[in-house]
DNA sequence: TATTTATAATGGTTAGACAATTATAATATA
DNA sequence: TATATTATAATTGTCTAACCATTATAAATA
């Protein structure tokens, strides 16, 4: 008939306040909150409990805080980073494989191509073209740019993500871009061959884009995806072997 | 030339610690790690500092802290609690609407229905279609049954997650369902007509999954999806107006 | 035997102090 | 005067020591 009287613990309570007060517009991104010994007489509390919900609103990802004069708990604008976080807990207690994150990519890259070619305008082509020269320059000098090549791709992925306009699918690819190169970096390593054939289908998937093909984008991008997953797990058997 | 010597907090250390021992299986799920006056011992550090790097490890959901004798620190299993709340912290900083979650949903849900076409098996279809017997059931008793026929539908839902032995497609499923539910539920009417059309959506799909129909099982589930949306948009117009 | 009541283990909270960090102001130096 | 150095004070980080609140279990009682 009723229910368990809520017992919320102190911390809780206060977790919950300053949590409302960032949603509901009273605590605004960049603000800074009073100091904890200020806090502290506010909420008639002590300095540990305090604390303690300190640390949960910043493991949250809603307050950054900050040490010396003029530090304190700053509101954060809330991002992905925890998000990334979950994902990368999940695979390490194994409850997820590289190749369940991988399969999901490809899925998700898809639709991020196919939705890129449905709305891209022609100021969004422009910026992906002049990634793609970026890109190119790269190629041209060689492994020696790997790193830059590798950044330069990261932009054209995220760029599509953008051309969306749907920030879950900004999130959900920056998510699962981190939380593979972590693992994967370490067999990165991009031949001039490999360079030049990802360049390729950076180009082919633009250009589908352009075309607003959504079919062709969504293949493209899919193929993509799953060729770097072929190398990477390529490689990471030659290591075993070693 | 140098990196800043990494200066990690007292807690954060024992964070790192305790979360390196979860996942080299040196704790497992279940386990009960020592009590707070222990570990402040083996860490040669002081409770308050302890607690809050209890509290960081509680809110990445690896922990689960209980109250009295024989309490303590649980190990718990990871799950997708994490991703969903973090989801719905982006939602309610306003960095993500319904109409973004509501479109990824679509996409989601139709690639689960592809995959769960690719991989069921016989036994995946029998689970499934007692779950639309006990979907029938409720649809003729009529909207009386509302709330049964929601939970059954979730559990088709689910289903088909499992059928594509990814978690992360399950975790993501599961995360968008608990969101989009947060807000909608309180739009939802289900006349007798509305779970009658719920349930032939349902019936279809479950046929186009036997028959490995990828695409047409993609159609049926993404359409399925659109019309829950579509209906829960008109009744947030219609509360608006009031 | 069933119920109630004490016991003790354990997390939750408080108080007050000192240490470490850091932006800013004051001071010294070229 | 301009620049480098040094003190100052605000602020988080950590420590110690105690008491409160909750709860499973054991003991006492009906």
């Amino acid at each position: 008939m009723f229910q368990t009287a809520k017992q919320t613990k102190v911390f809780q309570d206060v977790v919950e306040q300053i949590q409302k007060a960032i949603f509901e517009g009273r605590l605004k991104t960049g603000d800074t909150l009073p100091a904890e010994r200020e806090l502290k007489k506010m909420f008639n509390i002590s300095r540990g409990t305090l604390r303690e919900a300190l640390r949960v609103l910043e493991q949250k990802g809603l307050i950054e805080i900050r040490l010396g004069v003029g530090g304190g708990s700053v509101v954060k604008a809330v991002d992905t980073e925890q998000i990334s976080e979950s994902i990368g807990l999940l695979i390490q207690s194994q409850k997820v494989s590289l190749n369940h994150l991988a399969e999901f990519r490809e899925d998700v890259e898809g639709i991020v191509a196919a939705h890129a070619a449905e709305k891209s305008s022609s100021h969004d082509i422009e910026k992906l073209k002049q990634l793609l020269d970026q890109a190119q320059a790269c190629v041209e000098k060689g492994s020696s740019q790997r790193n830059a090549f590798i950044e330069i791709d990261k932009q054209i992925h995220m760029t599509r993500a953008d051309i969306t306009g749907n920030p879950i699918y900004i999130s959900v690819l920056k998510s699962i871009h981190d939380n593979i190169h972590r693992y994967y970096d370490r067999f990165l390593s991009m031949e001039k061959r490999e360079l030049q054939e990802n360049y390729q289908d950076l180009c082919d998937l633009v250009q589908a884009i352009k075309n607003a093909s959504t079919d062709r984008a969504r293949r493209i991008a899919q193929n993509h995806v799953k060729r770097f997953n072929q190398y990477m797990q390529k490689r990471e058997q030659e290591e075993e072997q070693n």
